[in-house]
This record gives structure tokens, C-alpha cells and sequence, in this order.
DNA sequence: ATAGATTTTGATTACCATTATCATTAATAT
DNA sequence: ATATTAATGATAATGGTAATCAAAATCTAT
């Protein structure tokens, strides 16, 4: 099933209205560059669509958090960052302290190192931030 | 070398003063239970010292992580939280989103790990935030 | 010890991402 | 089509953090 129907349904089962401006800011944010801001997203739409404004992106990124079409990062910077959800895919990142670059890193053994951990502590996972923080190869060497 | 003298040291390098109340200050953070934000430590020092001025915590608390003797730790919640650093010891964090218990964990394979992935992508790390987040025992099973 | 130079303090304000407000507009059900 | 309910977008409120600045404290050189 694709996004914009999951979006769809969901809206449905809460009662909520599928909007021209919801629509727009979805597909917008699934063809725009990952981890973008609230910020980033606003700005790119203004140009196809200057009557959207930053309140309603605001919200419908939040939306989409909400039916598991996006996930909300945050690297240190002070805003809030968003990138599509792969429910069949998991990584986490290092981001460059320099320039902000941002590598995405998948490492199956640190996740059951993760949960064994957690098993220690009786403790039940429902979320995890691993991120590295550092030099870039470009930015270390220059 | 005891913190005080570290502390006391690294202001003089900066042409910093001692004052009485960094004194006072770094004293109440060594006292005080881990992962403290500046309002716990405020409101802790204001029975004893009622004088100190919130600002004056906070500019603190930024110094003291400029030294080494704290690091910040970020745990969602919108609030900064400090912690005496050991230089001898590394440990990560797991944070109950019901109420709040922070529970510290040592884990040498996932740091060897981490470095790996490091490697892998010639990224520099600095440093690095790992934490789980979901609901400890007790909250679970309630 | 004293005076002058420099920094710190503490109250207050500014900052800024996020969130709330609310009158107007739009979507949905009947 | 109309009534009902929610959404929108401009704006203001919020709240943790950081900057400002006059008064006070510290440090240096005598
Ligand atoms: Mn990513
Ligand atoms: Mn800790
Ligand atoms: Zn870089
Ligand atoms: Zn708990």
C-alpha cells in the first residue's frame, strides 16, 4: 500500500479531513532529500505553492510521524529533522560536526547487542538514537 | 588531581576568576545525583544559597563541560541534564518515557562496534549519544 | 594593603524553534 | 445545497537557553 493511502486512512480513522494541503506537503516530503527540517520543507514547497504556510507543514510533518509514514530526528542542531520510515529497514548516522554531512549506518550486530542489554535490565525497547558524532573523511582531511 | 584544582586550573589558563560561587556551584553538581538539569541544581543550591542567580548555574554548568569535569546529556524531554564525566569509564543510557529512571549501561562490544562503522565510512568520531528508550521493569509491568 | 583594571554576577530581556490561538475557509455527511 | 465539523494560515504564546548590562567581586601591580 502506498503512503498516500496509508495517509489517507488514517486521516479517516481519526476523523480528519483529506486536505489539498496535506496532499502536497506528503508528496513533497517523500520526494525532497531526507532529514530535512520543518524549515527545509516550508521553503521548497513556497516555490510551487506560496499559500501553504509554515504552521500547517509543522503539523502535518507531525501527522505523518504519527501513522509511521516519517520518522523525527534530531542531530544536535536544534531542529527538528525528518526522513521517511522504512518499517523493513533500520539505520542510524554519523553526522559531520563540520559540514553536517549525514551517513546513514546499518549494523545488525550493535541492534541485538542493543537488545541483550535491554534484556539485562528487564527493560522493554521501544526506541533507540545512535548517532556519531565527528569529522567527515572531506572535513578531517582538509 | 582532585576537581577542584582541575577547575580552578582551567580558569586561570582562560583568565577566568574563582569566585565563590563556582566554587559553591561545582561542589553542588559533584554532590548532587546524576543527570541533574540546571533548574534541579538551581532549586537544590537556592536552600543553601539563595543568592545564586539561575544564569549564574547555568554559565556554570557550561564551564564545567569546557573543562571535562560534566557533559550534557539530552534526553528528549527538553531539558539539559549533566553528569560528572569519568575519563576512565564510558556508559550510555537507558530512559524509561513513563517515569522518567535513567538507567546506565556499559556495553565494550557495541563501542567496538561503533568504531568499526566509523572505519568503515573514514569518519572521525568525537563523540557519540546511544540511547534506548522505552519503559524500565517496573513501569512495564504495571 | 590599596587602587585600578578586568571579570562576574544576577536580574532582566532577547532569542528562536515549537506550539497554541482564532477567525476564516474548506471538506464531509445528510 | 446546507449544516457540521475540521483545517488553514497569520499571529501570538511558550519555554529553555543565551545575551545584556549596571553593580559587585576578583585579581594584578604597586
Ligand atoms: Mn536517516
Ligand atoms: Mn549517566
Ligand atoms: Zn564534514
Ligand atoms: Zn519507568
Amino acid at each position: 500500500m502506498d503512503q498516500t493511502k496509508i495517509f489517507s486512512e488514517f486521516l479517516g480513522r481519526k476523523g480528519l479531513k483529506t486536505t489539498s494541503q496535506r496532499k502536497i506537503i506528503l508528496r513533497a516530503f517523500l520526494s525532497s532529500q531526507s532529514h530535512c527540517s520543518t524549515e527545509d520543507l516550508y521553503l521548497k514547497l513556497r516555490k510551487s505553492h506560496p499559500k501553504i504556510g509554515y504552521a500547517t507543514v509543522h503539523r502535518t510533518l507531525k501527522l505523518l510521524v504519527e501513522c509511521g509514514i516519517a520518522i523525527e530526528q534530531h542531530f544536535g542542531d536544534g531542529h527538528a529533522r525528518f526522513e521517511p520510515f522504512q518499517f523493513d529497514r533500520h539505520h542510524d548516522h554519523l553526522v559531520c560536526k563540520d559540514c553536517g554531512l549525514i551517513i546513514e549506518f546499518e549494523a545488525p550486530q550493535i541492534e541485538e547487542l542493543q537488545k541483550m542489554v535491554a534484556a539485562t535490565h528487564e527493560f522493554m525497547i521501544k526506541n533507540h538514537r545512535h548517532e556519531l558524532y565527528g569529522l567527515c573523511s572531506r572535513c578531517a582531511t582538509k
